[in-house]
DNA sequence: CTTAGTGCAAACGCTTTGCACTGAT
DNA sequence: ATCAGTGCAAAGCGTTTGCACTAAG
């Protein structure tokens, strides 16, 4: 897996309902709330992290974001960024994907979707399904089915090109 | 995620496409085999180490391999456990399993298959689908697509009733 | 003022690697 | 006899934790 991907999600056809994520500037409202709802305070360290995985969709892994945040905070340190995604994660505010190997990445997209992950370079991209995956029907006798994580491997157009 | 579980895969109703798997003796020759196109030797480790993969379908981690090939040999070391996983790997003779979260676990089902992964212990069953996973249309502007590796994730049968 | 959150440093757990010896071919 | 494979030990890497200081409420 290379270090810094800068993967930009190509247009797909019809294919995704678009998130219904809003603009850049609640996401700063929408921590604050949830800090008050899980009684957390609200730390400029929180903002900045929680800006830079909800500003892209790169799903950046803590060294990246670590890095990012640095630029305009040198002083955090890397334990914060994995104490503050954690408790992120905790809030419901982002989520981490489980790479295809190597280091966890986060995501703070929190529609239903899936992921297209490169096993060349690692990058990492959103895909929406129109129909739901089909189940077996006996699928209840091993448990309660809470959540489907589909990753869809491959190897992304840049690779292919390169 | 606890250490050690035993979990059994539950019978699944109508569920599952069984896999079309031969005996058990036949693991032997097929890592034979394997081993003689890859160019590497047939080692006792080897053996033992692939065995204890094939022989359950529990998804055990390196760990649990190690320790329960030690009863039979008791001199390997780990990282001969791990290197061995590696090139099983790289034969196609199992597969890496990335779990919810903690170490990765491994799988000598062959068989297009997923994984029902509980959340709360970590166990691994495996599951058939009948039916294909219908992908958007446009996901070929992502990249060539090589695989699908579907999570059901969700709290197991045992954990459920404790 | 109180105590959650931070930064530092050190530890942790899983995995990988350098090296010399052993054993499969 | 040769060299891939092993065992040992130590390092590597991402992540987590103990502690005293800082700052949000």
């Amino acid at each position: 897996m290379r270090e810094e991907e800068t993967f930009v999600v190509p247009p797909l056809g019809g294919q995704s309902a678009e998130p219904p994520e809003g603009g850049t500037t609640n996401h700063i409202e929408r921590l604050k709330l949830a800090c008050q709802n899980a009684g957390l305070r609200m730390t400029h360290q929180r903002m900045e992290i929680f800006r830079e995985v909800a500003q892209t969709d790169e799903h950046p892994d803590a060294d990246t974001i670590l890095k990012r945040v640095r630029e305009r905070m040198p002083t955090i340190s890397h334990d914060t960024v994995y104490r503050t995604l954690s408790s992120l994660e905790d809030m419901g505010l982002i989520s981490r994907v489980d790479p295809v190997c190597g280091r966890a990445r986060y995501d703070a997209n929190s529609d239903a979707h899936h992921h297209f992950i490169c096993t060349e370079c690692g990058c990492i991209a959103d895909v929406y399904l129109n129909d739901e995956i089909p189940l077996p029907e006996g699928i209840e006798n091993l448990g309660r089915v809470e959540s489907l994580h589909l990753q869809i491997r491959g190897m992304c157009h840049n690779c292919k090109n390169n």
